[in-house]
DNA sequence: GACCTGGGAATTTTT
DNA sequence: TTCCCAGGTC
């Protein structure tokens, strides 16, 4: 391999001609050829095609110091974009461990949002911007968009906000502001979208701030309007890093090629088999396109896996061949051959839940014929949230513990919010939005009318609403409690204002001093400090009467709350003042409560992405659910590919074992539903899998879950036999060869069956699946109350009853 | 302002 | 079926 000699070289210019030499590089040394290659071939655009589980984070990391140590550029001027600010801490820690030593100053390794961030308060009057922006959450985004759609008469039921707003991401998404949405798209919305969505962004410059979708088109507007400002930074960025390229959209793709125009020193790494964010914009195409893009790039593939066992590989890789178009990996890895990927059918959906509760306890016990396998070792991942239910319903009864990841975000719960806006409203008094929010929260007899009294005032002076709240109550317009209420509320917000210490923005950014190792774009101005930060923000929440709001509270959640207050104002400590904590806060939605004890993980194929555990339960593989239906319906073959990708990604989570499931009926919106095993799983190698045969009366794999009515014969030889042999595989081969790619629902769905009912008559002896024994009592619509031996009186769906004569067994 | 009731929706989610 | 929200009532 010739770039062994040319890394020699490069090692050996490298220790002599610098103090490099003090400096290890053992970064290199722990590298395979692939991932070597794509360290050191520095120069030029780079694609660094990393499938699941091929060190990619490494090799990024490694390329980083790599330009350090070789001299190419100084930490400053290299830009190293990821989308979560969890990867971008792990790129910064894992530089630091192979630099041996703390990373200061890669200033331009984060988010695509903090970095446009900063970029965007360095020249936010080019887009009619103070640099003192404030940043929206989805909250306030919503509360706008609400208050346009109404000023617009427009009926909120037929056209909700939220719609609206998926629409503007949409487009700000695919960098299009509204003079440039096409007229393709001047329908959406009623045909007020594109003027609704100018009227938001108008409102946002009144209000002197963005949304997220903002950060990256005004960065996107800026460098496409001002070349002097983009050529700068081409000139100062001299290599560019981007993570999950695949996950990029529109307006992400261009910012970054405006950028590498300059040096073309661009490497990005991705997996276009983990394309999964279609619907949030993301464009599978950049990364498909990329030679197109920046043509003579160099592609480099990662394919020896580390993470899991060739059968799980191949069980990825069978599925992820059924799509088009993919630039083509393979897998593969030294690891021992390990368990086949194991399926199994169920009767229903608990008793799914419960097959995988008695399994996880299997394995943590060590049952298994393995070794005991720790709960944090585990992992149920699933298509959509409202499966977990299932789940948690059942690990709740059988005291099985687990953790639900990626619920409702502690930044997003609304004791944060509210707090957090008295806190920016502290910051900025003029903050209208934040104002709006706690105005009256806790309640101060403020209801619609005051609060319009409010608008009036202010709009008539043309101040913010809390200027106008004081003009409204010296002028007494807001008279009786509320008025005192909120003559107190002003006072206490100017009282805790002027104990605010730490930095004053400056006004007016120049952007010759732009680019420097600490981006000090915010100074310093410390007044006397009588107080600190923790002490303001806990005197804030006390004196407005927050606290005691849910100190009163008597509802369940009311101490959860309190709690949650209380890490606020700990997770303040991190920072040197209010204001630093407010911005970073406004980028930063972690789910900071990391819980101990061992527990199995429970979450979204999604959530999942990036993720790693040994073993790996799958569930819910029905045609419908997964591939989702509505995905497929409204996005046909691309949904249903990267529906594929999504099961790609599951599988490939799994170190050691993996198991896949599905249930032959299932509860969906109180009505029972039957469906077919995922498409997904005939893609599944045969030579890879094992088909297990679930416990209980029916005994045997495919006929009892998949087929419905399959005779019983069927499934007692099932219960021996590999079902892949057994006729019902073979029949639903079949069936599955002749399934259009995308069906009518009603075709899948087994609507209730009236008829069914009729072949019962009170007082005869039935068979349940799940109940065993009984007699009917009562018939009601398609239900039959049936007196059960075991299981007591039950109102039970005709279909999955047979009379007792007809039970096989 | 607290409470109740009816309608409508019920993939995936980071910043 | 269940949950959430909006709107109405007291």
């Amino acid at each position: 391999m010739s770039s062994f000699d040319e890394m020699d070289a490069f090692e050996g210019a490298s220790l002599s001609a610098r103090a490099m030499a003090a400096r290890p590089s053992p970064y290199l040394d722990s590298l395979n050829p692939a991932q070597r290659e794509a360290v050191e071939r520095l120069d030029g655009p780079v694609l660094m095609l990393a499938g699941a589980g091929t060190g990619k984070t490494k090799a990024l990391t490694a390329r980083i110091v790599h330009l350090l140590n070789t001299g190419r550029a100084r930490p400053n001027e290299i830009l190293a974009v990821t989308f979560t600010n969890k990867a971008a801490r792990e790129m910064k820690t894992r530089v630091g461990q192979m630099l041996g030593e703390t990373v200061e100053g890669m200033p331009w390794l984060g988010t695509f949002h903090a970095i446009c961030v900063k970029l965007l308060r360095r020249h936010a009057e080019l887009v009619e911007l103070k640099s003192n922006f404030t940043i929206l959450d989805t909250d306030d985004q919503l509360r706008l968009l609400k208050q346009l759609v109404a000023a617009e008469g427009i009926d909120d039921k037929r056209w909700p906000a939220r719609m609206l707003s998926g629409i503007i991401d949409d487009w700000k998404n695919r960098a299009l502001t509204p003079e440039k949405v096409p007229a393709a798209d001047a329908g959406a919305y009623n045909h007020k979208g594109p003027k609704l969505y100018a009227a938001y962004q108008a409102r946002l410059r009144e209000l002197n701030a963005v949304d997220f979708g903002d950060l990256l088109l005004h960065m996107v507007t800026i460098f496409q309007t001002h070349g002097d400002v983009l050529e700068q930074y081409q000139r100062w960025f001299r290599y560019i890093l981007v993570d999950e390229y695949q996950d990029t959209n529109v307006a992400q793709y261009l910012w970054l090629r405006l950028l590498a125009a300059g040096h073309r020193n661009i490497c990005c790494v991705g997996d276009d088999d983990q394309s999964i964010y279609g619907w949030r914009g993301a464009e599978v195409g950049n990364i498909l396109r990329f030679e197109k893009d920046f043509p003579g790039a160099h592609v480099v593939r990662l394919e020896q896996n580390y993470r899991s066992t060739p059968h799980i590989l191949a069980a990825a890789s069978g599925v992820i061949k059924g799509n088009q178009g993919r630039l083509g990996k393979e897998l593969w890895t030294e690891a021992e051959d390990g368990q086949k990927v194991r399926l199994i059918g169920h009767w229903d959906g608990d008793e799914e839940a419960r097959w995988v509760g008695e399994e996880i306890e299997a394995l943590q016990r060590g049952t298994r014929g393995q070794d005991p396998v720790s709960l944090d070792a585990m992992a149920i991942l699933v298509r959509a949230s409202h499966q977990m239910r299932a789940f948690e319903d059942r690990f709740l009864t059988i005291g099985l513990p687990y953790r639900v990841i990626g619920g409702p975000r502690f930044y997003e719960r609304m004791e944060i919010r509210d707090a957090m806006a008295y806190f920016r409203l502290v910051v900025s008094p003029d903050d209208d939005l934040a104002f709006e929010r706690i105005v009256n929260t806790p309640k101060r007899g403020l209801g619609d009318k005051a609060q319009q009294t409010i608008q009036v005032a202010a709009r008539a002076n043309g101040v913010s609403l809390l200027d106008g709240a004081r003009i409204a109550v010296d002028k007494g317009l807001i008279k009786g409690k509320g008025g005192a209420a909120l003559r107190e509320l002003a006072e206490g917000l100017a009282r805790w204002s002027g104990k605010l210490r730490g930095p004053l923005r400056e006004s007016g950014v120049d952007a010759d001093r732009v680019i420097d190792d600490e981006d000090r774009a915010v100074r310093m101005e410390h007044g006397p400090a009588e107080i600190t930060h923790m002490e303001l923000a806990e005197i804030i929440l006390d004196e407005s009467g927050y606290t005691a709001m849910w100190q009163n509270d008597k509802t369940p959640e009311a101490p959860g709350r309190l709690e949650n207050l209380k890490e606020l104002v700990k997770a303040l400590e991190g920072f040197e003042n209010l204001q630093g904590f407010l911005e970073h806060v406004s980028l930063i939605m972690d789910n900071s409560t990391e819980d101990a004890g061992e527990k199995v993980s429970i979450m979204t194929l999604h959530a999942a992405k990036g993720l790693e555990f040994p073993a790996v339960f799958l569930p819910g593989w029905e045609d419908g659910l997964f591939p989702s239906q509505r995905s497929m319906d409204e996005s046909g073959v691309k949904g249903l590919e990267e529906e594929r990708r999504l099961a790609y990604v599951g599988i490939t989570r799994a170190e050691e074992l993996c198991t896949i499931s599905f249930a032959a009926n299932r509860r969906v919106f109180g009505q029972w539903q039957s469906s077919l095993p995922s498409r997904f799983i005939d893609e599944l190698p045969e030579d890879h899998v094992e088909v297990l045969t679930p416990p209980g009366l029916y005994g045997g794999g495919y006929g009892a879950a998949g087929l419905g009515g399959a005779s019983s014969g069927l499934e007692a030889r099932a219960a021996e036999a590999n079902v892949y042999n057994s006729p019902g595989w073979r029949r639903l081969q079949a069936r599955a060869a002749e399934r259009p790619v995308s069906q009518p629902k009603e075709s899948r769905t087994t609507v209730i069956d009236l008829e069914a009912v009729s072949a019962y008559t009170v007082g005869e002896r039935v068979f349940h699946q799940k109940f065993g024994y009984g007699a009917v009592v009562g018939i009601e619509g398609d239900k039959l109350e049936i007196d059960f031996e075991k299981a007591g009186v039950k109102k039970v769906v005709a279909r999955f009853i047979m009379a007792a004569d007809d039970v096989p067994f």
